[in-house]
DNA sequence: TTGTACGCGTTATCAC
DNA sequence: GTGATAACGCGTACAA
């Protein structure tokens, strides 16, 4: 590879000027510019990134923090901030936390040890306060999460509204034994506390309990619904709708279904989230809450060089709109 | 941060007993030893990946070469890579070819530029003599990849044996009019051209022909699958079984299957390939080719790994053995 | 407008 | 065993 004083040798001009052709500075003569640009070409010389990283003046990389790449929702996550961030020239550095606090720690050390310019938070499993010192060193964002603080730029979608609507479309179906499963846990104030309000909010209006014994915490993968409904179905006193944490989950649900004879949506309604490729795929087909991934993947990027460019850019804060897909499950 | 001046102050010792220190060399006297990791310790000093780097002492970071992160194989693939890696302190960066030549070569230039220290090519596009003067610049190896030449390392699974046996398994099964379905084409030696062999050698021992009109090429998605079983029952002379280049298409076929009333596998049999979790939530149930993705990701990160550390290493072409799994659709 | 000299943080070479 | 010094490739204050 060729540096920038095989420029200056080929060119027979100082190392500054060269420096300033590179950098676009103005103050350059039209006939050593040239000489510059032409010395360039013919030895196919490009700027050494790690020589301009430890100057300081390099913004090339960006972490991206999240569970698990297995799932889904984060790889297409992935897949479109990656997309975007490559028409910058920027590389995206995979780090799955496995929900793990001490991995997010060191992967937000990164950003400290200046491994990366800036992280990405697709969840986070730390407390606030662990995290916000990390600003100091370099751009942080929320993605798909939200905690409340106004320090912290955040793309993310209404959680709580998608609940609500969830819920809604379920007792506009005529459903009112309505079960509840979640990611998270059903807490005030925990993980997925948004949509445990949203479920709140609608079933309060329509003056619903919830059911203790009907709401299931901490639910992932297909074997987790799987396992759920075949519970379910041991209880003497059943709901006739249930409202998952993700399509995962509910498509388990359809798979014991079928293994014990349940009939969806009339023994029960089963209700999706995420609009995953496999919402399509199970039998029957989910309904299921939308969300825009792909907007919203498009737009962590954007907000993040928006970081790297500007000096304080404000209103930092976005929220995207969710809807529902209705298919055959509910 | 601290940086090593700091520990220089804080110590009283000379930089280059230091660094000693830091590389763990053997010719330092015990006593500065302790001063220096006590001041180290109390500084909280990290050495800068940056400038080790740009002395070239620092392997930190490997690329990974896939087409798209949302295809469930590759990402998969990359929770495995990302694991291992890490384990080392190693980041892994996403580099979507979206099979794209240009991109391709795009990121292989990463190497030169040292932006990665490494590069797995999990698909590639270009032929082998565009790829192989990369090699001067670092470690490059395949990844589920076959291209023949002696000079570069490779992980892969035996995908003419994987083939054959999913073909062996539809002729014992009693099927012998065979269609089939593929992510590449059906060249003699272009992509996918180990799994058309597989295919053929299974053929032709039992002396069935391979119709050209039941052969369906660059066949990707669950749409893709869906189509071309709508085109098959357009057909007045229909195949009884048909192989998949993916579970993706596979679960296609099972969707237009149940809107058209085709039965599966009586009215035609289903094979996939990659054994992915949604081939258990198909209706019916896909018998498909199970890959050990997980191994060939953590072998992949320990053969790189090696790459790095040794000089010369041997025996770089590893085959790992693959097998069926049977379920419903055949 | 141009060029010299220095610093970013590290490691390697060379004398002592 | 130890420490001064150069070098990696780049950008920039400063002087000219």
């Amino acid at each position: 590879m060729a540096t920038i004083s095989d420029v200056v040798k080929k060119s027979g001009i100082s190392k500054s000027t060269v420096s300033r052709v590179i950098n676009n500075h103005p103050s350059v003569s039209e006939e050593k510019r040239r000489k510059v640009l032409q010395a360039m070409e013919e030895l196919a010389y490009t700027p050494n990134p790690t020589a301009r990283r430890m100057r300081g003046t390099l913004k090339s990389s960006v972490g991206l923090i999240i569970p698990n790449v297995t799932n889904p929702f984060f790889s297409y996550l992935i897949h479109h901030i990656e997309q975007r961030l490559s028409e910058h020239s920027i590389r995206l550095i995979i780090m799955q936390s496995s929900e793990s606090r001490e991995k997010e720690l060191e992967f937000l050390d990164l950003l400290k040890q200046k491994q990366v310019d800036g992280i990405i938070l697709a969840a986070v499993e730390n407390e606030m306060e662990a995290i916000l010192p990390y600003l100091e060193y370099g751009p942080v964002m929320l993605c798909n999460e939200y905690v409340q603080t106004g320090e912290i730029p955040i793309v993310r979608l209404d959680q709580e509204r998608a609940a609500y609507i969830g819920v809604r479309h379920l007792i506009e179906k005529g459903y009112r034994r309505i079960a509840y499963c979640t990611g998270g846990l059903f807490a005030e104030d925990g993980k997925d506390k948004d949509r445990n309000n949203g479920l709140r909010r609608a079933m309060e209006e329509e003056g619903l309990p919830i059911r203790p014994e009907w709401v299931f915490v901490d639910q992932h993968t297909i074997a987790d619904g799987r396992e759920v409904m075949r519970r379910l179905w041991q209880m003497d006193d059943r709901p006739d709708a249930i409202f998952t944490g993700s399509d995962e989950v509910a498509a388990g649900m359809t798979l014991s279904a079928r293994e014990l004879s349940i009939r969806i949506p009339e023994d029960i309604a089963v209700l999706g989230f995420d609009d995953q490729p496999l919402a399509e795929l199970t039998y029957p087909q989910l309904t299921t809450i939308h969300q825009p991934i792909d907007e919203m993947g498009r737009l962590a990027a954007d907000v993040m060089i928006r970081l790297f460019t500007e000096d304080k850019p404000q209103n930092m804060n976005y929220e995207l709109p969710i809807s529902i897909v209705e298919r055959q499950s509910t």
